[in-house]
Order: structure tokens, then sequence, then C-alpha cells
RNA sequence: GUGGCCAUAGCUCAAUCGGCGGAGCACCUGGUUGUGGCCCAGGAGGCUGUGGGUUCAAGCCCCACUGGCCACCCCA
């Protein structure tokens, strides 16, 4: 083969699409829903942005970032996240002045430069959500609440959040400090990565699957345990809120994210049986970050959902997708004289608003009825020199094989009246609805 | 960036010890002068991922590259 697709990437075929209308339709319809607006910020940013949005030292800096120099010497990177742009478009565009808090979400494609695995990708897809400029809990509630939905409606069951808190700039360095201390005291029974760990992010010691560190966890000091007032208050809040709507949750003290601009909340949401790959959604608030940017001291909180993980899990659990609509109509013509009738009738039917294929070349009708019954229409067009001449054609109603004489003049009415009931139905829906998903 | 497994038709996979590359599905045609689905017959489709090496002979053995899967790192 002369050219693949290059590595992590991938075409999103058409028989992939079905989940990704239906996917991506959900996401505007709960988005809606909650009064969010659909942002677009640019796929490339300058580089300095995610450098400083995202943070030195982390892995999406160091190491994932597709960065390269533009024609005209600018500092350019593909989008490792929404996140910073989103804050860079804040800013920007003087959102401080709007009502706040802002409430924004986006679709589209993220770029990372990680070695590929199931559910991992170099170009993934991203439904991110952020509310930006209000402080209280119940905003932490609300972006929580929209994953949710999005994931209840797409037919998930058995959800439950990951959540925990990380302090605050004013709690956060005595923690950091605790869990230091706990750990050097372990340090000759870390391996070498966690050691590592250890100086350079300890947070994430926390969440580490080396062996040999799994029995130091459970006692390890949990942040919970070390937040300021105000930032236990906000936890105390957010789960005051979990409760109330019953919504399942548990705290994970293990959870740490590895974006520094983490404050207060974090979470997740897993998915199983997708591999080593389960988050299917994580995010947390950031209360320092439109500051670093340079914009006022603002608050926000938001969170990215990836989508070929969402549609990976989905398919795992057996959830099907909607089809999409197609063609019901196929014009089978037969001769000369008649196939410039049937681009004439192929046009008129298009354009009053019923799909339409016409059989092109110059084949049998047996092969032309084959190609119908593949396509799935629900009627094929029999225009041959006969009817042409009579003005009277042949429709045929392919499930059933009943055949009927209709006037050539008359047939876009006939053919309107039939599929009326039923036009936007897809062809083959594979699932009833979105809400109660087979074996639910 | 590290480690393990892998790469044969569009797809899923066979091919004995290194000895003339096959099947199912899908596609096309025919079985009916102008009638689909099921069935039957036939056809087309391959530089065995790419480039080297060993050998009388390589899909098979060796090396490199590219890509995939799995795990790590990390993340959605």
């Amino acid at each position: 083969m002369l050219y693949q697709a290059p590595r992590g990437t991938q075409d999103i075929l058409p028989a992939d699409r079905p989940y990704w209308r239906y996917v991506t339709g959900q996401m505007h319809a709960v988005a809606a829903l909650f009064g969010y607006q659909q942002i677009d910020p640019p796929i490339f940013e300058e580089t300095a942005l995610f450098v400083r949005g995202v943070g030195e030292g982390t892995d999406i800096v160091d190491k994932e970032m597709y960065s390269f120099q533009d024609k005209g010497g600018a500092e350019i990177t593909l989008r490792p996240e929404f996140t910073a742009g989103v804050m860079r478009a804040y800013i920007e565009n003087g959102m401080h002045v709007w009502p706040q808090p802002v409430k924004l979400y986006s679709i589209g494609p993220i770029f990372r430069y990680e070695r590929p695995q199931a559910g991992r990708f170099r170009q993934h897809h991203q439904f991110n959500v952020e509310a930006v400029g209000e402080l209280d809990p119940a905003v932490d509630l609300e972006v929580m609440t929209v994953a949710w939905t999005l994931l209840t409606r797409l037919g998930y069951r058995g959800l439950s959040f990951q959540l925990n808190s990380t302090g605050c700039p004013v709690c956060r360095p005595a923690y950091r400090a605790k869990l230091v201390e706990y750990f050097r005291a372990y340090e000759d029974r870390l391996n070498e990565v966690d050691r590592r760990r250890l100086t350079i992010n300890p947070l994430r010691l926390l969440d580490s699957k080396e062996e040999a560190a799994q029995p130091l966890l459970n006692d390890a000091p949990h942040s919970a345990d070390y937040l300021c007032d105000e930032c236990a208050d906000h936890l105390a809040r957010l789960r005051g809120y979990l409760e109330t709507l019953q919504m399942p949750y548990a705290i994970n003290f293990r959870l740490v994210r590895g974006l520094d601009y983490y404050t207060k909340t974090v979470f997740e949401i897993w998915a199983e049986g997708i591999g080593a790959q389960a988050a299917v959604c994580g995010g947390g608030r950031y209360d320092g970050l439109i500051e670093e940017l340079g914009g006022p001291p603002t608050p926000g909180i938001g969170f990215g959902m990836g989508i070929e993980r969402v549609i990976l899990s989905l398919k795992e659990q057996g959830i099907a997708a909607p089809a999409l609509p197609m063609p019901r109509v196929q014009i089978s013509p037969l001769g000369d004289a008649a196939r410039n009738a049937a681009v004439r009738l192929t046009y008129d039917l298009r354009t009053a608003g019923v799909g339409a294929l016409l059989a092109f070349g110059d084949r049998s009708l047996k092969s032309q009825l084959k190609s119908a019954n593949k396509a799935d229409v629900a009627y094929t067009v029999i225009l041959g020199d006969q009817e042409l001449a009579s003005g009277v054609v042949v429709v045929r109603d392919m499930a059933g094989g009943e055949q009927t004489n209709v006037p050539l003049s008359g047939v876009i009415d006939w053919l309107r009246g039939r599929l009326s009931r039923s036009r936007f139905a897809p062809a083959r829906s594979v699932i009833g609805r979105v809400t109660d998903p087979p074996g639910a």
C-alpha cells in the first residue's frame, strides 16, 4: 500500500456515522437543555498558550504536543485540549462582561502525540463543556449533571462519578508536603517509576498501578483531610447537592488529574469493557487558570468527554444507534428514451423533498432491482420505453413485491402520499427509543 | 518514550517440514425478451505491509522500517 492514514489517525467511515450522529446529536440537545452555547475555538493556537495554560511539567506539554513553525515563523500547536483555547476566547472577547457564568460547549478534534492503543488516538474528538465566572458549587453540580444526563440519554446504566478535591493554592502545599513525608518513609519500597513521581508530581503517586506501591496507598494521607475551610465547605456542599439528586458518586482520594490547573473539584466517569482507557469523561475546577492566562481572576469548571471512547463503550454495551435517513425510492429506466424521462423524474422527486436514487448504466432490470434491494428503498419506479409511451409507470413495493400502475404525471404525489407517514423514519431503525435501549 | 504480540483478496481467516497462494462474506454476470431477497453456476479481485538479507527455492527463516493490538507512562 502506497499511503496509509498517519499513525493513530483513522477514517470515520459511513458505517460508523450513525453512532457519530447519534452521540453528537445528543450532545447538542443536552447542551441546549442546560443553557450551554456552542463555541468553536481554532484547531491550532499559539504554542505558548498551551504551555502556560496546561502547564510545563505536564506530559501533555512535555511530550504530547503537535507543535510546528508556520511559514511566518510563528510557533503553532494543534490543540491538545479545549480548555486553554476556550479561556483565551473568553478573555479575548471580553466575556467577563457577559452575564456570569458564561456556559460554553465545543465538539471537535484534539491532537496528542502518543502511542496509540484501544480507545486512544493521536487525533480524537471531544465534547467539552465549560462554565466560567461562578464559584458556587451548584455550578460544579450542573456541569457534572450535563455529563450524567448525556450518558444516561445515550443508554448507559449503572454510572457513577469518581470524585475528589485537590484543594487550592492555600491548602495544597501542606497536603503535598504531608504526602511526600509519608512516602519518603517507604522510599526503599517504591520502584523507579514511583520514586521519580515522588519528586516530580507526588500527587500522581496516589493512582500508581505499580505492584510495590499498592500496600502503601490505603494508609496514605487523604487530600480531603487537609483541605482549608473554603475547599472543605465547597466539597461538602457539592456532596450535599449530589445526594439531593441521588446521583451515585464515590469519593476517590486517589483521583488526581494530570493537568496543573485543577483546583478543588476533580471528577471522572468510567466505562467498563473498553480496556485500560476507561475514563470516558474527566474534568474539574480551574479557578486560577484565567488569571494565569492574563485575564481577571475568574473561577471556572469544565470537563472533556472522549467521543471515540463513548462510541466504543456503547458498542461494548450492545447499544445500537438509529439508522440515518436514506432515499426511499429508486428510479429504474429501461431504454434510452426512458432514461431521459428518468433523469427528469429523479430530479423532480428530489426537488419535491423525496429522497430518490437513479439506477445508472445500461443494466438489466434484474440487476437494477438487486441494487434497489441493497439500497433498501421502499419503492422502485420502473420507467421503460413502454411506460413512457403509455404515460403510466409501474411502482413496485419492495417489501411485498406488489406493483401498482401510476400515471407518470401523478407519481410524485403518489409516492409522497405513501411515504409521508414514514418519510423521516429510518429505513432500518435498529433502536426504538434512545432512552430505552435493548436489554435495559 | 519503554516492553510483548502481530501484519496473506475490500472484510474475517486458511496455506503441513521452506516446495506451483485458498475459503467464507462482500462485489459483478448468468440461471427469466422487463422483475430484487433464497438457491445454483460462473467471473473479477494478490509484487503475501515496505525495503534488504539467507537459500536451488521464502507468505513461512534473519534484519530494518511502517502500521495495528495489548500493557506501561499519561490521558478522553
